[in-house]
DNA sequence: TGTTCATTTCTTGTATACAATTTCAAAATC
DNA sequence: GATTTTGAAATTGTATACAAGAAATGAACA
């Protein structure tokens, strides 16, 4: 690892973080980071403020740096908040999307349930973003769009662990479809409760995933 | 303007920013601004790494950090996603929202009403921002309280200038009232409605006191 | 043995020095 | 006269040096 820029550094260790390289509550010291990246540790503290603002770490100040995994609350909320977010794409995309945009999300739905069928957990989980992103880009607010992007990305671990909960993809295509459904009908109140429901549901899932594994763990 | 530390300077360079210090495309020259503050260059770089992840600047590698002033539509999606979130909030808050809560939200209210009998604008925007923080709160979601909140503070000096609408004030507190009724009533839908609505008329009213200025202007 | 205080070490925060890139302007060329 | 080229000045990005504050170690004392 050497000699990256100061941007790359930060989406590099907020990969890691992501992927659970490290636990909540460790400590990131800068000199040993700035020697792993191979650069200053001016750099290095540019790149941990990002990181910083994005809620992956927490600053206290003559301190250090801590990551902060949330714990099952946290993770709750979140999903609660992306479920809330994609209820207003929703709502708005039902008045102003365009019939390109419905094309592109049955298209990403036929290549997710060839995925489900072909059983290819990478490609479902691909184009199930797709669609989704295509839903905040057609709520036509630029604000909207990239809040509800970002709070996606974040929730991309978590939303991944989903896939292996038995009968829970075909269960969501069929959802898929009924949200297209609602879009291309300009309806903008069941537009906003389908992707709510949709949501929510993966977040309750996963909760059932978390004290199950608390449980047997 | 001596000594500050980083934290302080970049709330001050916010307060600054949103007060219109700067116009659209301004650039601010790190070195100018290091000495103005009293500090070396490295602590305000950090300053200015804050504030472009709060959306007030953009920053252009090689090119320096500028200045960016929302346009009417930005403003606007600005004021459509706030519009969201409150009503996120009611949503949550409705079926959450403790009798103590409902009594600070009255409270509030009251003395907005007096305020607005004094012609206190002052008094009656304070307690109007503290109506708005009770619902995020006790939307029982602090990722969505925070998210709120911050939005909430970057639109503050547009809704400021809401304040000169004429009729406006009398207006916006049967809206108050009609939103602590549906709370205490306990019901979700009407509360997400109400607060929308609420926050969105916040918008149009500001919309249409832009047009006139640039027409008049 | 346990507790408190002082000293040392380590880490973060800030200043300064240097490197790399861009911008601006003037000179050269067509 | 317009356009390209080249070089100087200015500005950002990075490295290093220094200052200030926290943690840790150990000695003194109860």
């Amino acid at each position: 690892m050497n000699q990256r820029r100061a941007d790359s550094i930060a989406s590099e260790l907020e990969e890691s973080i992501l992927r659970g390289d490290y636990k909540d509550g460790d400590r990131l010291d800068e000199t040993k980071l700035s020697v792993e990246f191979g650069v200053s540790r001016t750099p290095l503290r540019e790149a941990l403020q990002k990181l910083t603002l994005s809620g992956l770490i927490e600053h206290i100040p003559r301190r250090g740096v801590f990551v902060r995994q949330p714990g099952p609350v946290e993770l709750m909320e979140l999903f609660e908040m992306m479920a809330e977010l994609e209820a207003s794409c929703g709502r708005f995309a039902a008045t102003r999307i365009s019939e390109a945009a419905l094309d592109e999300l049955r298209e990403a739905n036929t290549v997710c349930q060839k995925a489900v069928e072909n059983n290819e957990p990478d490609e479902y989980f691909k184009n199930n973003e797709r669609f989704h992103r295509i839903i905040y880009r057609e709520s036509g607010n630029r604000v909207l769009e990239q809040e509800a992007a970002r709070l996606h990305q974040r929730l991309r671990p978590y939303r991944r662990v989903q896939l292996q909960v038995r009968g829970r993809l075909p269960e969501s295509m069929n959802e898929h479809e009924q949200i297209v459904k609602v879009l291309s009908d300009g309806r903008p109140e069941q537009a906003a409760n389908a992707l709510r429901d949709h949501v929510a549901v993966q977040g309750d899932k996963f909760y059932h995933l978390l004290v199950n594994l608390k449980e047997t763990g």
